[in-house]
DNA sequence: CATGAATGAGCTTTCATTCAT
DNA sequence: AATGAATGAAAGCTCATTCAT
């Protein structure tokens, strides 16, 4: 390895972390303002830099967003890859996909809003068909979970379960809208607890 | 009643009456595209109308989405005061308030996901503080259902209560997202299985 | 005279009357808002009528400020006219010249208003043209008269004339700005008081 | 004065005299065609660049009419201050301020139409409130002159005060509607004529 | 005569984007 | 890498004007 190589290597991660740190001010204010209500100016000064500095790094506003969005889906679908091929049941898996889910809430919150409140309008556009490719994955995964659940008599039948799939789907990611990472309770508390209002409800157990 | 008291009713319910229609229009508009995606042009497209038309009718966008939704949130409320006023216990009052929330967003559809969408944007201008209002009103309805739940043994106590709140109101509100009118499902239907779950949980009941 | 032509008589003045309602409102507004900033609407409220109603009396808005304007000049040229005719010396000729025009403003005040500050820009038009040959008519007979004024003694030979007409032309303009009909001077006393200023000057005279 | 001193200052003072630039075409159009009927790609043509680039140095249009009429009054009051600091009597007083008045208007004719001709529509927004207090100040000024010269026999006292000032006020300033910086007669020619009309009259004196 | 809904051109302003420095 | 001035398309909004009633 050349020293040549290692200077452009050293350049191309550094270049790598200021993209990583600028999307993370853009993710934050797409978050808090709405992605079309944002502003390249209101991105750049939360980056400390003018506007035009931007297009240094990126082609546009649109690529910031894809950016985001594909970074965040990526890692989650690693996660979601990993408990998916450990042969867990249905049970456990659910168990297992809510935890990873409720992580990466954690670790890219602003991106989960981003994806959330944004996702159907953005995937108009050719380049964000991965976002459509991405639910119609989810749907397939939670719907084939589900299916095998029942099968294992690990849930219940008389549920519908394009309901249960949509309710599952929501009540996982809309927490992001409020999930605060220093708040009282971590993301495997919340996951626990959410496990335990969708899998055995919220009445009280009759006495036997 | 005499002709002139006639006229002049006939000439007001006229207004209100297209003022009705081209709100509608636009909380369509503006729930699939987004607020501030959205422009007046499609707007006014979507009434049929050019776009300086529409400023006959209302002073500004903000306007509109300002009419659209405190109109949503004064019927929405006051179907829960007829609940809440109707003397019933907490379970039952939390089933009558979920069937009244699933029949408001089978009304009021295009509102409800402007509210769920966009209310947190909107709030930050002066005229949408009652959005807050009605916020931590909704806040205060369910987490005082929610603790008369338990102590009534309706619910249970082993729970996060915050928790439980925000479960249930975003899975309600979330639900106008992909609810269609036209679809297999009525709202009672979907509130009746989304009580289910809720309540008993989806995992299926130990062998008997 | 027919009862038919009376009629038509009758209607065409009440016509004429409604017309000369109608614009006496509109100089109003025009003077007080400027003739650019100044809406249709605020025109018509002032008139207590609907902004679209007026299209019914006159063709547009620029013809509304046409005969306000045209009124007006025809008025005061006419009084000019006469004065001028009555065989006067030139220091009474001024004399009577500048009284007239404070009457011109003491009953047009708000067509004055319009014509000293928006003649300049609405003489671009084609219609306007008479703005200009009045303007010019009205150079001519001051220079005239001051020329006039010096041969017969009456006048000082040593200023310059083109600034006396100048002079004397704006400040007596000028005067509609600020002029009240209620106030505490008359348009006579105004007149008497001007001239005295503008003939004799504001110095005390010399101790004799 | 380091380096970084003065990249800091060059930059700054580039910055301020591009304001100048266009602040100055921005009121040679305001002035020619009036405030309200001058639009923003109006300025712009005149600046030589496009209506959007204008935003990029002010907020508004309103901003713009600002900046040049306070730029205006500040060095105009600036003179009048440094007069009646001087200990001159009330005749020398007035000769003074009416010299340094026309020479504001020579530096910033245009500047000064259009405080002539639109400050009392703009002083009706917040912004222009100093427009009315400089409108006071202007009286208050010229009042205590007038009746200091009075006392001080130099001028007299058989004038309506009241008239003799908006008489005084209005003949200087309407005079920047029609000076030309390239004509025939300089600022202080026009003073020197104007001062002897005002203070000694038109009319021939009496030979004695 | 007057209404009131609609038109459509044009306005001020915003903003993603470009580019010479 | 970053600046900052400029671009130019498009946005929200205004308003003179029209016209069926």
């Amino acid at each position: 390895m050349s020293p040549r190589r290692r200077d452009t290597e050293g350049t191309a991660a550094a270049r790598a972390e200021r993209r990583a740190e600028l999307l993370a001010a853009a993710a934050e204010v797409f978050a808090s303002q709405g992605y079309a209500a944002t502003t390249i100016r209101q991105v750049a000064d939360a980056a400390g830099i003018l506007g035009g500095s931007l297009y240094y790094h990126f082609d546009s506003k649109e690529s910031m967003a894809d950016e985001i969005l594909s970074t965040f889906l990526n890692e989650m679908w690693a996660s979601y890859e990993r408990v998916l091929a450990s042969g867990l049941d249905a049970r456990e898996t659910m168990e297992a996909i809510v935890v990873e889910s409720f992580r990466s809430i954690e670790r890219h919150r602003p991106a989960v809003v981003l994806y959330q409140n944004e996702s159907k309008h953005l995937a108009a556009g050719e380049r964000f068909r991965y976002l459509l490719d991405s639910h119609r994955r989810f749907e397939a995964m939670w719907t084939a979970l589900l299916d095998r659940g029942v099968e294992e008599g690990a849930f219940r039948a008389d549920l519908d379960r394009g309901l249960v799939y949509r309710f599952i789907r929501d009540t996982v990611w809309v927490a992001a809208n409020w999930y605060q990472p220093a708040g009282r309770l971590s993301a495997d508390d919340i996951a626990k607890q959410y496990l335990a209002m969708v899998l055995e409800g919220i009445q009280a157990t009759r006495a036997t």
